[in-house]
Parts: C-alpha cells; structure tokens; sequence
DNA sequence: GATGAATGAGCATTCATTCAT
DNA sequence: AATGAATGAATGCTCATTCAT
C-alpha cells in the first residue's frame, strides 16, 4: 500500500499500473489481488493512508504548548514543511482533489479531510477568541474557509524556489493573523 | 479539439480516450488521426486552447476603467466567475498542474502561464503605486505571488457551495487589498 | 514505379508503403492511387521494370564477338557486375523469388524470366557445340539449369567481400567451362 | 513458436500476424505476448528454431563413415532432402536472407549460420587432403566459398521438378567432386 | 496464502483504399 | 488529372482481472 502511495506520488492515477506495485512489492500480481481484490480498492487504502498521514504528524500538535495566534502560525508553517519535506503528499492530495471531480467515493473522502481541518481551524479560531487575542466577532465557517483557502494555495505553489516558499508561508501566516486580529 | 477539451474535463487524463473523442466528434477514430497524428498533439492543442481561453476573455479586461484597486479585485471576481460559469477551465487547469510534475512539456507551459499571471498582477501593483493608491513600498514579486496563492486557493476551492464561494471571493479580494494598501 | 523499385530494394516487401512512394513522387497518395488502383497493381509494374532491366544492359551482350566460351564467361561477369554496381537488382530479385513462393502471379514471371535465362544460355551452349568447343554430347536443359545453379548460387553472395566475390566469380565461371568442355 | 515458424513459411514476414499465431495455437493473443512480449521476441524465437533445425538433423552426419568425398557428396544430398521434405526451412532460410540485408540482428546470425556452414566445409576438405583424396593444394576459405556458392545455387531451385532436382544435385556433388580432385 | 498462466476488452496507431470535389 | 479528407479493418500491445493449482 505504501508502495502504490509511492508509485501514485511519481506517475499520478494517470500511469499508475497494479503490477508494478506488485512488482516493487516482489510479489505476484495475483497475489496483490488476493488482499486488494480490484485496483479500486488498492487506492481506497492509499487515500485512507494518506488522510491518516495528512491528519497525524501535524507540526502544529507540538505547538499547542504555545498560544492562538501561534498555533495558527503553525497551521501555514505546517504546509511549508510538507511542501519541503514530504511533497509526495501534497502531490496525491492533488492527484485526489482532482480525482475528486469525477469519483464521488473521493470526493466524499476529500470533503471529510476538508471538513476535518476546517474543524481544526475552527477549534483554533475558538481558542483565540476565548482566549482573547482573536476579534470575537469572527464569522467561524467563512474565516475558517478563507484560512483554507489560504492554506491550500499555499499548498498548490510547489513549483516555487524553497527560498519563495518561505517567504510565502510568513506572508500567509501574517495574512491570517492580520485577519483574525482584525481591522482595528 | 473542444471536444478533447470537454472529455479531459469530464474524465481527466486518465480517463481521456482518442476513439472516444472521435465518436463524440462523430468521425472515424482514423480520421481524428488524420488531423492530430497521435494522442501527445491533440492534448498539445487542447493545453494551447485552454491557456489562450484561460487569457482571454479575463474579467479584468472590461475593469480596467476602474482604478488599480478595482482591477485587483476583479482578479479575485474573475477565479470567482469561472469556477461558477466554466469549472471545466479550473479543472483541466488542476490536471495539467498535477501533470506537469511529470510531463515536462506541460510544467514549462504552466510556467509560462503562471509567469503570465504574475505578470499581470504586477502590472496592478505597479499601476496603483503610480496611482499612489498602493503602499509604495511593496515588494513587487513576493506581493504578486502571494496575490496568486490566494487566487490559487480560491481556485481550488470549487467543492464549495455557491454562496460560500461568493464569500470567499470578497473575503479574499478584501485581503489581498488590506495587503497592498497596508496596515502602515 | 522507379521510387517503388527503390523502396522494395530499401526496405523490402514487408517495409514497403505506398504512401511512401507518393510522397516521395512528390504526389498525393490518392494521385498515386489513380495511376495503381491497387498496391499491388504497382508491385506488378515494378517487377515488369525489374524483369526488363534484368533482360536488358547484359554485359554479355558485348561480349557476343568472343567465341561461345567468352560468352559463356561473360554470364558469370555480368552476376559480378550486377552483385557490385546494381545490389538492388538482386535484392529485389531476391525477395520476388521469396515472394514468389505465395504468389502465383509473381511464381509466373519468375518462372518466365527463368526460362528466358535458360533459354539465352542454351543458345550460347548450342552456339559452342557448333563452334566445337563444347561437348558435343552435351544435355542442353540440365547442363543450362545447372549453369543457371551457379549463376544463382553466385548471386546470393552478396554478403562477402568484393574480393571474395571477384574470386569466386572466376571461379565458378573456370567450374562452368569445365563441365561444357567436358573431362576428357 | 512452431506454428510462427510455419506461418512465416506460408506468408513471409510480410504477412506474418501474431494474432492469427495465438489463433491457431488455441490461445488468447495476450497469452501470446505473456510469453513473447513483443513480436520481435518470438522472430528471435522461431530463427534460433530454425537455425537449430537447420545444423542439425544433417544428412551428412550418417555419411561421416564414408569417406571425406562421400562426406561432400552428402552435403548436395542434404539440400536435395531438405528441399523435398522440409522445404518450408529454405523458405525461410530465404526470407531471413532477404531480411537480412535490413536487419542487422539477423544479418548477424545469417552470418554465423553461413560461417558455421564454411567451417564444416572446410573440415571435410581437409579431411579430403588428409585422406590423400583431396588435391592437396586448395585453397582451403575459397574453395569452401566455391561449395557453398554451389549449395545454395542449389536451394535456390525450389521452383524446379524433383526429378530436374534431383540430376541438379548429382551434378553439382560432381562438380565440386572434380573440384576437390583436382583439374585432370 | 501464493503463483504462473491465461484472458477479454480495449488502446493508440497504421495503411490501403475510397470519396467528394 | 489531382487532391484533401475520410474510413474500415486491422495490428502489436497493455492491463486489470480470473483461474487452476
């Protein structure tokens, strides 16, 4: 399964080919369809892998120590790490989110990711304003999906220098706070 | 070719058949070979047709009466209208994005473009310091890239509801012009 | 027909395209279809051009002042010629004779071009039993199969080196003289 | 691979379908290719066939308790048997000849089946001389060169009657016979 | 659990030929 | 007489899936 992750990171859903995960796996390709009866199931298991991945070793779960506003930061810094660090991630993400459009099996996956980390922006949100750093008259959803928002572009700018990346990730994290410290 | 265009929208790439193409276009698969003789070069127009759609007809153009301010935040209108009115442009748009870091072809258009669009936006930037509407001390190409993050985002963000999407827009526009005029 | 003749002697029966032919006429294929209705209506006339340019530029025609014996030699000169300054005469003789073995049309021509071999090295083996420097117990049709055996075999050489063929041209035209001059 | 070998005899390369082979081998095409990837894999295939075929089940292997000059006779003998009883190994023996003079692969092989040829050729002329039957002066390559040419003169008359075949390979074992033995 | 072998359906591409002009 | 466009029927090859062992 971590192969057909792999493989689907460097060929996209485009040339991604059952045998060859059998093959990298040094196993039979009947065998695979022993455990992963048809090809759909084998990326059912991939997208399971990778929201889990997505979901746990969030960067931002060491800085709950900090406050609101950090954690927040944390979120973009969060984006910039895997874009450095495990861009393979961000590439399924997008191999799925384009997946999405036409199998309603992922779209439904992708919109509990989305709905997940909207909870978990949202969670940050409410934080901040209980602890009084953020405007309390925050619009929750739509700031949520404005940080989203934020975030995924920042997602989907892999193409840039590292040295951009950077740069990006404190603007949007400045952008944010701006935003949710509000106006005045 | 539209029609190659249409059925990449529908299908993606992976799903993308030449026979299909032509049966829709109602010639014989032969035929279609006959104008475009293999698969690479009818993708290749279709790639070319949509970046020209994707230049042409920008929302922008009829904006620029208005000021600088104004043409920025129709940058933002213009993700907005497509996504409503020609989602099929933003989708073809995600597979060539997730297939240019496979297909080198496509990741120099994609370049190209997005050179383009930078291009432009720098162009606002520029126009509204003149205008001194702007914060004269911008950094012109971070700022511009980080314009484009949030069109990108926004972009990305076609899995929304109508309404929340129209937020989203202004929410985004209102930010990118905090930005330029900023804080201090 | 001569770009065919070309074309079978460059890539062979199985390589052989009548667009290429078109196009290297400088016509359009449909034109080209309108002067050989069929494919193999154009084989047909390049193998009539084949079979009157094996007929015609005999060496040994110049050699007809000599006795019966010196044009007998010239038969094995002109495979030697032909082997060095025309291959493609062989070539394509080589795969009408392959060919000949599935078409009955082509197996006819052979056939006629074979006894017009045969018959030309009767006639120079009837010319030496009068000139009485042949046998005159001669078997004229086996002796002339035979002769027409060497021939063959000579021109299916075209692997060796000119040297090598040089040799064995001599060669098998002293063998030739032998048998028509008999042992005793 | 058999059944490729006889259809390669029954309509040359030119004709040759590895469909109709999996057809009449009773399997799926695509069984087919699980064995021979790709169609030149099963060419390679059926030429070591026959060139296997064609070294051994040598007539001449019986006569090696004769004499060296009954040796020689035995090789005019073998291409007389192979003609009649096998004549498909000539056909293609024919076509890879043919080919040969595109492929270089084949071009290849052709050449080490010719020089293996030569060499068993040359073994039985020095037997001949050793054995005091030969004349002891040949020029061993050229004289093998001149048999050969004879032996495949002698193939390629598949077009004549058995019985003209049959004088044919008499008189040519007579002819190399005088040859080897000598001018008087 | 595992595998070698087999397969149906399909794919892009080719090519001689035809057709309307 | 010539041609651009069109086409039917293949062709080699691929791939997810199945089957017998």
């Amino acid at each position: 399964m971590r192969i057909a992750y792999r493989l689907i990171a460097e060929k996209g859903f485009e040339g991604f080919r059952s045998r060859e995960v059998a093959s990298l796996a040094g196993i039979n390709n009947a065998t695979l369809h022993y455990y992963f009866p048809t090809k759909e199931d084998l990326v059912r298991a991939v997208v399971e892998y990778l929201v889990q991945e997505f979901s746990m070793n969030r960067a931002s779960a060491q800085a709950k120590e900090g406050g609101a506003a950090e954690e927040l930061r944390w979120e973009f810094e969060d984006v910039g790490i895997r874009m450095r660090e495990t861009p393979e991630q961000l590439i399924v993400m997008g191999e799925l989110s384009v997946r999405a459009s036409r199998d309603p099996a992922i779209a439904q996956i992708m919109r509990r990711v989305q709905e997940g980390w909207r909870g978990s922006v949202i969670a940050i949100l409410e934080r901040g304003i209980r602890e009084g750093v953020f405007r309390p008259d925050l619009d929750l959803i739509s700031t949520a999906n404005g940080i989203i928002t934020l975030l995924k572009g920042l997602g989907s700018q892999s193409r840039l220098e590292r040295k951009e990346v950077e740069d990006l990730v404190a603007e949007m994290a400045r952008l944010a706070h701006q935003w949710v410290t509000g106006p005045f």
